[in-house]
DNA sequence: CTGTATCCCCCCTGATACTG
DNA sequence: CAGTATCAGGGGGGATACAG
């Protein structure tokens, strides 16, 4: 079955905080919400904006958000062919965390050595 | 070193996002920190606010979050030993971030099947 | 009470090659 | 372009026993 990753859900008062982060945990996944967010992104758009995402990884995080509700995934019958990811309502709903996150990250960048300031990135 | 865990970071505009997810995934990370919001804990009294955790593991979760700043150990020389756990300044500030990540996860509740309603949990 | 030490397994993740 | 298939490795995580 499809909710196995969610296992690890005790039930303490605190649970919901882990509930959400089994949702957003994972390489990649806040990222590429965090991307998303400025509009919908084709795979190889959002492949660029990883660097060092490999494809294997990328497809497997975006089906597990698919099935999680919280992107959205649009197949266009062409050739080449066309596949366009977007926030659902409820991955849109995740915003107000995913900027906490971010904030936190920025406020507290000396945590983390090889993260260049905000802004001065190659994906900018 | 010490900073292996954090190496996932590449570097793209959302990379502060990820960045703080790798101090507060990790099972239990975020359970415990938002227990901890409500004051200093003895290393038992996390234990049973966790039903499931394995002593293992939550002795390794908090050397980490120890390491990374987020919490302090203090150690009373007694016997029977008496270790407490606090947050830090830098922990403490993480609480809109664990307040936010709470409250979507209450507000996505039907997401979580095993995850019973605020307030009802066993170890309210 | 608060840990270490040891053993072990599974799954996450990567590398590479192939396909419609 | 957007994947899937396959092989392989490393570490996260659990169970149990032992220690100060």
């Amino acid at each position: 079955m499809g909710r196995t990753r969610h296992d690890r859900l005790d039930c303490s008062p605190g649970c919901a905080v882990e509930a959400t982060l089994t949702l957003i945990d994972g390489k990649w996944k806040g990222v590429v919400l965090f991307h998303l967010l400025d509009g919908t992104l084709r795979f190889n758009e959002i492949r660029r904006k990883l660097p060092s995402v490999t494809q294997r990884m990328l497809t497997h995080q975006l089906r597990e958000m698919e099935a999680d509700g919280l992107i959205s995934r649009t197949v266009f019958p062409q050739v080449p062919p066309r596949v366009d990811y977007a926030l659902t309502d409820r991955g849109r709903s995740l915003q107000p965390v995913l900027m906490a996150l971010k904030q936190w990250g920025d406020a507290n960048a000396d945590l983390f050595p090889q993260m260049k300031p905000s802004g001065t990135c190659d994906a900018a």
